[in-house]
DNA sequence: ATCTGTGAACCGGTTCACAGCC
DNA sequence: GGCTGTGAACCGGTTCACAGAT
């Protein structure tokens, strides 16, 4: 794997991940190799597609023959930065934190919760799974501690620019939220926006312009 | 509002969405008009994004003074098909898909949950907000009386292909997913997929190659 | 003077098509 | 012959810049 150019489209990384899922069917099929039509024909793009995604960051094929499956699973993985587990901090224990703390496909992913934290006394101390619920205010003390470098955020709009704040003054560096609220996070820090209203408007928008 | 021309890009569709959530606020603030400039700021955009969205669809402002805010959220509103509720089923009673239902979000935005459906007796019967969860061989039946257009699954991925086949014959014609599995529906079926896992990959990316 | 509406220019992601290797 | 790797062509979404309305 060639140092990857200045940038890559997100859509690029995106497809990554999904080849990657692909890939863990092929392997747990016993299947050893396959060739980016085959690739595409699972995700829904084309062949070409396949090999220019892949293109960015190397060479991985073999000419006439195709991709090895669990060469190129590791590849992606070492290109997706997942070689290594990713400790995560679930901000806000409400419905949607309880259901991610217990996600399974985080965690088969290398994303391992190491806190869960609210600032409502009824919820701390609540376990999911393994995890207990924590008070809100020891945040900038454990994430010194263990380091995390994501933040999930479930907390209510109101409160989402302000925890975008703490975490990121306490060094997260990248963060998921599912507030349904716009947020700004400074230049080095990643910031994804998660909102289920806007994809069902999207939805919405589709089926009340179909032809 | 005229007829919108033959596409309009998801990018555009999904940033209305986002100005309307701006506009309710300002309106909350009691503003009465705004400037393209204006919801630029809100939404990390520019102003010129602004217009282009909305002139798609028409000609809502006035120059040289912007645009009224109750009128435009009236209109966006009306383009994003949102002037009347959305019946909507949940298919899945576990974690997500009980987050999921008692998610406000989806209500003020008009998507009221009609029904919730699962396959494991032990859910069967239970109760999230006002709303029972009932056997998914239900479903069929309960579609062709409540007519949902929309389907949002909350299913394990080795169930999700054969719950979006199921729907679709009963006649749901949009449907959004969060089961990490690549999904295929016909042409005149609306198919948005969330993952999640995805979702923390691309921020796992980011880090790894952070200059 | 100010801010919208929009054709034109621009840019970047996707697709094409073919050279290169197995 | 088959399939990869990749420059070039293409296409569509974004940005620019200005004419037009108040």
């Amino acid at each position: 794997m060639h140092l990857p150019p200045k940038h890559i489209a997100e859509s690029t990384i995106r497809r990554l991940s999904l080849y990657l899922r692909f890939l863990e069917e092929f392997e747990a099929r016993g299947q050893t190799t396959v060739s980016s039509g085959e690739l595409a024909r699972s995700g829904g793009t084309t062949s070409a597609q396949v090999r220019k995604d892949l293109s960015f960051f190397g060479s991985f094929g073999k000419r006439g023959l195709g991709y090895g499956v669990k060469d190129l699973i590791a590849s992606i993985r070492e290109i997706l930065g997942l070689e290594h587990p990713w400790p995560v901090v679930i901000i806000g224990a409400g419905k949607i934190g309880a259901a991610l703390a217990q996600y399974r496909g985080f965690s088969t992913r290398g994303f391992h919760v190491v806190g869960m934290y609210d600032s409502d006394p009824a919820k701390i101390g609540t376990m999911f799974g393994t995890i207990t619920v924590r008070d809100a205010r020891e945040l900038e003390q454990d994430i010194a501690a263990r380091a995390p470098r994501i933040a999930v955020l479930c907390v209510p709009s109101e409160a989402a620019q302000g925890m975008v704040d703490r975490v990121v003054a306490a060094g997260v560096k990248a963060i998921l939220s599912f507030a349904p609220a716009p947020l700004q996070a400074p230049d080095d820090v990643s910031l994804r926006a998660v909102n289920m209203a806007t994809e069902l408007e999207i939805l919405a928008y589709s089926l009340t312009h179909a032809k």
